[in-house]
DNA sequence: GTCTATACCGGGATAGAC
DNA sequence: GTCTATCCCGGTATAGAC
């Protein structure tokens, strides 16, 4: 039998390694991408070695799937609490989307950098944001067909269509705001985005 | 004197290299970015020696420089033929341009990589993006406040917000593209977003 | 202007002790 | 589970001949 303690045991210290170790390649990624930063880095800001390092993941893309997770558990975090919302109070929620985003600039700026660095197929994180991005827009756009069905939305827009549009804005004033953030207030611009979208979709509604 | 001549003079064959150097290293950023690309890469496309591209450059970070240039020129061109056409019929340009810029795609993924890895304050195309996104959104800004003027668009939406969205917006089409081209169709989407854009702009207008 | 040769560093990864 | 030591590769850049 392995009684479970209230000093942490060996397993539960390893697991704490392990995410101490994520959040400093988490770091180094979004300051210097993926390619950009070196085991010695991360291990480095982690306190360990770079074999200590290699043991929990074996190598540099294991690391870099173990901080894309980590980052995903986030996300998708947030989307079940839109999903728990009002239909008709979603839109509502993307400025305060954006303002928590704002306080954590780094996962932001980890996102962007790591989906450019998986453009080329065969990267490693290719695959995982092909996916990712696949099931966001269908989320977003199972999103528009039910506001479509409660008359909430005009009925000639392609959900589809849409909710490519949607995501493709939202990530394109992130990348603006983090290569300039004196020239684009984030929360501002995707308020003003919230209110284009609510007059788009319901423009010429009876 | 030095007389020109119709046989390309010494000057003029060292520039027909540097060019050449240039398309190779283009080509290698856009697939693995500036960092995942080596200079050996770029010299072994261009049918040069590592020291022989460096004769030219001078380092890494002035072949980005060059590259990046090169691709402004290119974008340029368009930005003038755009300004050339009737205000009305900009909107109806944009399809054009995604067309185009689907014959290359090379060329829009190098954009979108580089931004990526520039987003970093200090990285070495940083400042070059940060003027470029600048000016980009001062032109789209006094487009929208001419059409304003001549009546074509609401008074009531801002032009700087609404040029940072629409720049957002094309940037983040083509990343999802890039990403994943069987799922999103660049052309139809920026079709798509076009009309949408008219119909915001105009919504409401008498 | 392009080459060969080479310096020199930093990268990822492994072996094996503790 | 973490360390020291080490391997070996590949990276940028320079020296100097032609």
């Amino acid at each position: 039998m392995t009684p479970s303690r209230q000093v942490p045991g060996r397993q539960e210290r390893a697991r704490q390694r392990r995410e101490e170790i994520i959040t400093a390649a988490g770091e180094m990624f979004a300051r210097s991408g993926y390619r950009g930063t070196s085991l010695a880095d991360v291990a480095a800001r982690a306190g360990i070695t770079e074999p200590g390092l290699l043991h929990h993941f074996g190598n540099k893309a294991g690391l870099l799937l173990a901080v894309i997770e980590r980052r995903d558990l986030d996300s998708e975090a947030f989307a079940l609490e839109l999903l728990g919302m009002e239909p008709s109070g979603r839109l509502r929620a993307l400025p305060e989307f954006a303002r928590r985003n704002k306080q954590r600039a780094g996962l932001a700026k980890l996102f962007t950098v790591l989906v450019a660095e998986s453009l080329e197929p065969g990267s490693p994180g290719h695959e995982h944001f092909v996916d990712r991005y696949r099931s966001m827009r269908a989320i977003v756009a199972e999103n528009i067909r039910s506001a479509q069905a409660a008359g909430l939305a005009r009925p000639d827009v392609d959900p589809m269509a849409k909710a490519i549009e949607i995501l493709a804005t939202l990530d394109g004033l992130q990348t603006q705001w983090l290569l300039d953030p004196e020239a684009v207030d984030i929360v501002a611009t995707v308020e003003s985005y919230a209110r284009t979208l609510e007059r788009d979709l319901t423009c010429g509604l009876p």
